[in-house]
DNA sequence: TTGTGTTTTACGACCTCC
DNA sequence: GGAGGTCGTAAAACACAA
């Protein structure tokens, strides 16, 4: 590497990022792989005994920082920017392609975690809503239920009002309120709609009363 | 020390764009 | 058709518990 550029490079970078530079592997120091990868269809191809050039090695700190400066600049990579890079860093231009490659895959990852977190969070809240509707809406219809019971006592009231004397009237509510809402039952979702009225014992109704009278036992 | 999981480097296959 | 992109994966390098 151009010690000059190397030397430059390094103290942008320091004022940057004042602690990255405290351990750096120096030039010529790299460590030789402790074991080495088969030989890729390339390395093959060529043929060559010194495989070096197909060696993995592992990136010095300088030169991950300098990579990963140009790479907030800039994710995509021009092949004149490469060239300048690779020179710079003393690097193969193949080398910063893979790079660059396997940086934006790495950043992908991360904006998809990133995403995935976002969208697990708002989904949670959701559902932390949607059970507080719903309790919501039980307790309503649990307001709906006793308003309806109330009607339904009154009009019985006024009904046996009608004929009888107050105290046999009286009587007669509270028996028929028995077995009234002994058979009164609620649909298992829950839901009011389709529910039918039961009849008093011992009466009969036609079509037309039997409307008239489910009317008025809600209404 | 060693087994194991994770990260990094490198590559091939395939796709898109000019 | 070539350059450069993504995607999937191999293998080296590394971290760390047992």
């Amino acid at each position: 590497m151009n010690p000059t550029v190397s030397d430059h490079n390094m103290a942008f970078i320091s004022q940057l990022y004042p602690d990255v530079y405290t351990h750096i592997v120096p030039q010529g120091e790299v460590k030789p792989p402790k074991r080495r990868r088969k030989k890729s269809k390339r390395a093959v191809a060529a043929g060559d005994g010194s495989n070096c050039l197909f060696k993995k090695r592992k990136l010095t700190d300088e030169q991950m920082n300098m990579l990963e400066m140009s790479f907030c600049d800039e994710h995509k990579l021009e092949s004149e920017r490469k060239d300048k890079l690779a020179a710079e860093l003393g690097l193969d231009p193949r080398q910063v392609a893979v790079w660059f490659q396997n940086r934006r895959a790495r950043w992908k990852n991360k904006r998809l975690e990133e995403e995935y977190n976002q969208l697990k969070s708002s989904h949670d809240n959701v559902v932390v809503d949607k059970c507080r509707l719903e309790s919501e809406v039980l307790q309503l219809k649990e307001q709906l239920f006793d308003a309806e019971r109330e009607i339904q006592r009154l009009a019985e009231r006024v009904e046996g009002g009608s004929g009888n004397s107050p105290v046999s009237s009286s009587v007669s509510v509270e028996h028929n309120e028995t077995s009234f809402f002994g058979d009164y039952k609620v649909e298992e979702d829950g839901d009011y709609d389709n529910m039918v009225y039961p009849v008093p014992e011992n009466s009969y109704m036609d079509g037309e009363e039997w409307m008239n009278y489910q009317l008025n036992v809600i209404f």
